[in-house]
RNA sequence: CGGGGUGUGGCGAAGUUUGGUAUCGCGCUUGGUUCGGGACCAAGAGGCCUCGAGUUCGAAUCUCGACACUCCGACCA
């Protein structure tokens, strides 16, 4: 009998991390029910689960974009092929990943329409309308729309053909401005990553060879994931006026003379609920932040036919909903398996409320990232659940971190780089460089990991280049990326 | 896009070598007993074997092609 039900267990359970990292984020994403294959490569749905969490992400960062006084605005989704073509690095970026559309009904249309890659192109046509004056600067704009990326080979939510996403656009009168806001929008990155997410990031920019095409800067945010790996979750990205001049945007200052615009443009993506996963999930399946955990609070009452137990249960889901995201589980299923369920959807606290619970007026709280059991009394919860869910956050964080730190290495010579990742494995790698492309593809070659970006916390950590030994300008974080 | 692997009820698999009309576990439905870490009993439902061509009296099984998923590279949010 017992053995019978270990087997089960074992049918059932995802793949351990430690097995195989990639198969344990595809069961994850699987059973905790973010997503499900469509019959388009690529193209997955996100369930209601997965999208509650779009939609706290959503509201966290728009809020944050409203307070620093941006605008939503809406562009369309098809964007003409000569449009795309007229800055010449844009489209040689993005022309290898974009799908066309070529029909209209029966008929061949007379110029091709690209699915927006990204709106770039479709802001600068309009900015040109509309601007004239230095009082018409500065524009701040996002929107929340979906793109397309013709991607050969796709992941859930890492990489997939169509993704979700907030871009901002801006323009301002001058480059200093633009700058700025380049940098103010990495910093509210930055923060909604740390508080919300619970997800620690490296900020700098990127190599030229890296940077988005058409712009002057990229900026990037880079955390590390639970196997060592690097994922980019957010650029900001500064433009100069080189958009401007392609597209003809102009406007008279108060000089009367006229001049070009400087601009950005800046995104987070739905790959952020894959960050999330990989940064905080265990064995078990998921584990979410508090504050875009769709649901924070399970309640499950054990021996639910006893009388009073699911009255009392339904009583005090509806207490909790006063100041937190509670449901209470009444389905049919035995205590143990809501346990191992809502474990997997990484729910943060679990409320385990049965008739001996009752009779002594407390409840078992038990939180998802620590495993830890609490008994508290049943009027102690409008103040101890707020302090355990920022407690869950704060330990998320400090684990991730911590995580980062271990897996940061500190590397004098290539030989050092590929003897810190063979024996530590994956991690960042914090290594000097000349500044030469040259060298930016011989530590790829000879260790096979790819710079990711200068970090704005720059280091000494020798004079010179790790890969020809000259003189080094700055120190890299490189490292093997999703 | 290059190299591997896989595709059989909702999920995981057996069956493919040696062609004969599909089996098991979980899940699902109904009824009952349970309930503090993935409960149990009983009775049911559910499958153009990824798709398309071909070979054959007959194809899940053999041949060719397409598609999807997945892993490892190159590229990208």
């Amino acid at each position: 009998m017992a053995e019978q039900g270990k087997q089960k267990k074992l049918v059932e359970a995802i793949t351990s991390m430690e097995q195989d990292f990639a198969q344990w984020y595809t069961d994850v994403v699987k059973k905790a029910e973010l997503v499900e294959y469509t019959s388009v490569k690529g193209c997955l749905v996100i369930r209601p689960y997965g999208y509650a969490i779009w939609e706290h992400m959503q509201r966290i960062m728009d809020e944050m974009f409203k307070a620093t006084g941006h605008e939503n605005v809406y562009m369309p989704l098809f964007i003409p092929e000569s449009l795309l073509e007229k800055e010449k690095d844009h489209v040689e970026g993005f022309a290898p990943e974009v799908a066309w559309v070529t029909h209209g009904g029966q008929e061949a249309l007379e110029e091709r329409l690209c699915i927006r890659p990204t709106s770039e192109t479709l802001f600068c046509e309009h900015y040109a309308h509309i601007i004239q004056s230095w009082r018409d600067l500065p524009k701040l704009y996002n929107q929340w729309v979906s793109v397309v990326r013709w991607e050969k080979t796709t992941r859930p939510f890492l990489r997939t053909r169509e993704f979700l996403w907030q871009e901002g656009h801006t323009i301002h009168a001058s480059a200093e401005e633009a700058m700025e806001e380049t940098r103010r929008m990495l910093e509210i990155y930055v923060r909604f990553f740390e508080e919300s997410l619970a997800i620690p990031v490296v900020t700098g920019p990127k190599t030229e060879s890296d940077k988005f095409a058409g712009a002057v800067t990229t900026l990037a945010l880079e955390a590390m994931m639970h196997d060592g790996k690097a994922l980019q979750t957010g650029t900001s990205h500064y433009f100069g006026d080189g958009f401007a001049k392609a597209f003809g945007i102009q406007y008279t200052g108060k000089d009367n003379q006229l001049a070009y615009p400087f601009q950005t443009s800046w995104g987070t993506t739905t790959r952020m609920i894959g960050a999330l996963i990989m940064t905080h999930g265990d064995d078990s399946g998921l584990v979410l932040p508090p504050a875009v955990a769709p649901i924070q609070v399970i309640v499950v009452p054990v021996a639910m036919q006893k009388p009073g137990v699911l009255e009392a249960a339904q009583a005090l889901t509806e207490r909790l909903q006063a100041f937190c995201r509670a449901r209470m589980d009444a389905s049919a299923n035995s205590p143990g398996w809501k346990f191992a369920q809502h474990e997997m959807k990484g729910v943060p606290l679990r409320l385990e409320l049965g008739p001996r619970d009752l009779e002594a007026q407390h409840c078992v709280l038990v939180r998802r990232d620590t495993g830890e059991k609490t008994i508290v009394d049943l009027h102690a919860l409008e103040e101890t659940i707020p302090q355990l869910l920022q407690s869950i956050r704060d330990t998320l964080y400090q684990r991730a971190l911590e995580n980062q730190k271990r897996h940061t290495y500190r590397c004098n010579s290539l030989e050092e780089i590929k003897r810190e990742l063979a024996e530590k494995g994956d991690g960042f790698v914090y290594a000097m460089w000349c500044g030469e492309e040259a060298c930016e593809d011989g530590v790829k070659e000879a260790t096979g990991i790819g710079s990711r970006c200068i970090p704005f916390a720059q280091e000494q950590i020798s004079g010179t280049c790790v890969c020809c030994g000259k003189t080094a300008k700055h120190m890299v974080c490189w490292a093997n990326a999703y």
